[in-house]
DNA sequence: GTCTATATTAGGATAGAC
DNA sequence: GTCTATCCTAATATAGAC
């Protein structure tokens, strides 16, 4: 995928990256097989045929989306629990930021969940991403950091043991899910957008409690 | 969608089903838009002519597959909630019953998900598919039912307030979730396929603790 | 580097024989 | 009811002028 060599013109912006702009945002709201070409050029203000003169094909347009939208996913959450060393205080911490951020990009979770559905070779661009970003900040990795975490309020007596796994993976769940299934939920709960905005507000409030809770010994 | 009239050679089975089944194979694992009749007609074993002769369009078989998936996601749960009355008794069963369901259909949340996401307007049937599970069974509303299982509790003293709808998510996000991020997960804890059925299995015995102890006052 | 015009293929849909 | 053959549009991709 590299990058064409020579001057741009570029009276806007770098056009490599409006094009993967835009194509980020057609990719997510639409899934890879059903973006188009035409929609991704049309919003990047471009021809379709430059989308071919930088990326050559579809397919590599959507890998480049995916590495991009994978790499963001986990980094200010990764943040926290390296910065952080108490889970009284990392959980609630992640949980706000975790759903101000899909609030605010609420196709992603469902997007990276079904490209990671039909194309779970993808699932190795994943962990280069972690791999990334553990060299950037140093650190070791998620399952380690948490592991000890956990074990430390274990030691204080303050917590039942749990698995650093499920751990995350129930974090994760609580946090990711409810947006991944906006529309499902709307519709069992018998919401609008309005009703689901206050329902996320409440979640704010009241599920780090939830969690922490659940692992009071 | 009226099913053409007249006899079936139906050497086989009936032929109608056997595209449905295998449009819902197809369909399931590959999305709405990245679905080719081709594919579905060979699953089948018929002639892709047949496909519209039975359905007419794509649209109108993805139609048919989603109705069908949708109403039959939520009944063995519905019926258990209907059924029990002891949060304590139903919550381990519920998660019980997830939990078998999506190991033995790993492919159908992220399919719901995604194609929610890209056609809201698809929620509507979920509405369907619920009203007439209430019908059938008589029952009232799952948001209901649930709701006075809590109350019941709350009352008694053992269980700290939560709204119904909250409750419902949180017990949906932990057991569907870690299905509809499957390939994410194994990638980010770095386990295969036996690893994560391992995974599920310790997560079956664990969860409804981790869950009700959530709620402890 | 960006466009217009065009080639090429894929895929949904129909006609008509049997 | 099922097939073969064909149509037609939509969509990816390329050629070539500017």
């Amino acid at each position: 995928m590299a990058k064409p060599s020579g001057e741009r013109h570029a009276r806007d912006g770098d056009t490599e990256q409006r094009i993967l702009d835009a194509a980020h945002r057609v990719f997510i709201r639409r899934g890879t097989a059903g973006a188009r070409m035409q929609e991704i050029a049309d919003e990047a203000g471009v021809n379709k045929a430059l989308l071919h003169y930088y990326f050559r094909t579809k397919s590599r347009l959507a890998t480049a989306v995916f590495q991009r939208t994978a790499s963001t996913l986990f980094a200010r959450v990764l943040e926290v629990f390296a910065g952080g060393s108490d889970l009284d205080e990392t959980v609630p911490r992640v949980m706000q930021i975790y759903m101000d951020q899909l609030s605010r990009t609420p196709y992603v979770p469902g997007y990276i969940l079904s490209e990671l559905n039909q194309h779970p070779e993808r699932a190795q661009q994943f962990v280069e991403a972690l791999h990334d970003f553990r060299r950037k900040i140093g650190a070791t990795d998620l399952l380690t950091i948490v592991q000890q975490q956990i074990q430390a309020r274990v030691s204080a007596g303050t917590m039942r043991p749990i698995t650093a796994d499920q751990f995350i993976v129930n974090l994760a769940s609580l946090c990711i899910f409810p947006f991944a299934a906006r529309p499902m939920l709307m519709s069992i709960l018998g919401i609008d957008d309005a009703g689901f905005a206050r329902f996320i507000k409440k979640r704010r409030a009241t599920l780090p409690q939830f969690f922490l809770h659940a692992l009071r010994p």
